[in-house]
DNA sequence: ATCCATGCAAACCCTTTGCAGTCCA
DNA sequence: TGGACTGCAAAGGGTTTGCATGGAT
């Protein structure tokens, strides 16, 4: 789980017109857990938050995990930790930009630790690996939205659901 | 608010290497109401599904609606029809194909009529009208997700969050 | 007449909040 | 030490379910 891709098939075609837009690029979603850790402490406490036990351990716990996880995932994988402060900790993560808020087919909330400059997911639907979308392609479509119909584009949010590789593998 | 939008604008240079590709197309999301609830109802017929008043109440109610509903929405339009019901047939349509859910920033979920052929929407922040987008344009990206990372692509979601021309009019 | 569909109310799930006590800075 | 943080438990909202009644075919 710890090989990062490169994507860059089959636009070639696109790139002589494009020459500064790069390709999509995915890669999955996991890097070397402790050092996250440090990184995303070292972030709250940047923004004078404190340190707490419970902070740390959730951290820590999620850090852990390779795929998204839902807010019940962590009250089980961190039960000396209560409820609510589970809550408040992943939103207060979310409001940090440390992770970010991503939704399964069904609309429910899941969470995966964010990285920087990714802005869509590709989730997969057997195992929960999240796989990062780089360059999704989409704001060419999002401007010409707004020169068609006069609207202005505040946001938006590209889920994609898959199948891994490894659980394609795996058979299904 | 019944113009028809159709967008073709500034992917020009692109088509002469996708000729059988059209570009985006967009439109708003209203349409002539009693017909549109006569086909709704048809098609639950077709179904083998009852026509109760409750049925024909609701169905009526969002034709009417020129936006994007949510559950609430619909129970307070039509305060005869009992809460549960107001649910189960939302889901009913949902599964149908007629209703199609969407979903808020936060992540609430919206209902909307549903179009033929349409995937994705813009969602107007303050008045809630919904944008159809046909041909999204990332099929290309997801299949290229698919060559580059093994995985199988089994489903999407596009939310485009926006503020349409009529509030961008009126001051945003 | 037969079931499907409805209404009501309770149950349910997930999340948030109030408040007294705790612990980091 | 003070104020941010926590835990508990209760409240909250949105949605679903059980069950007896009602209504469409």
């Amino acid at each position: 789980l710890h090989r990062r891709l490169l994507y860059s098939a089959s636009m070639a075609d696109h790139e002589h017109e494009h020459p500064t837009q790069p390709t999509e690029s995915v890669h999955d979603h996991h890097q070397d857990g402790p050092e996250v850790a440090t990184a995303v402490l070292n972030t709250l406490d940047a923004q004078g938050l404190r340190m707490t036990g419970p902070r740390k351990a959730l951290v820590a716990a999620l850090v852990d995990k390779r795929a998204a996880f839902t807010a019940e995932d962590m009250v089980q994988a961190v039960p000396e930790v209560g409820r609510a402060t589970v809550f408040r900790t992943i939103k207060l993560l979310v409001d940090s930009g440390l992770v970010c808020r991503l939704s399964q087919v069904d609309g429910r909330p899941l969470y995966s630790l964010s990285h920087q400059g990714h802005h869509h997911h590709a989730l997969c639907q057997r195992c929960g690996a999240v796989l990062d979308i780089y360059r999704c392609g989409i704001d060419t479509m999002l401007e010409n939205i707004e020169l068609s119909t006069g609207a202005r584009v505040l946001g938006h949010r590209l889920e994609v659901f898959v199948l891994c590789a490894n659980c394609v593998a795996a058979g299904g």
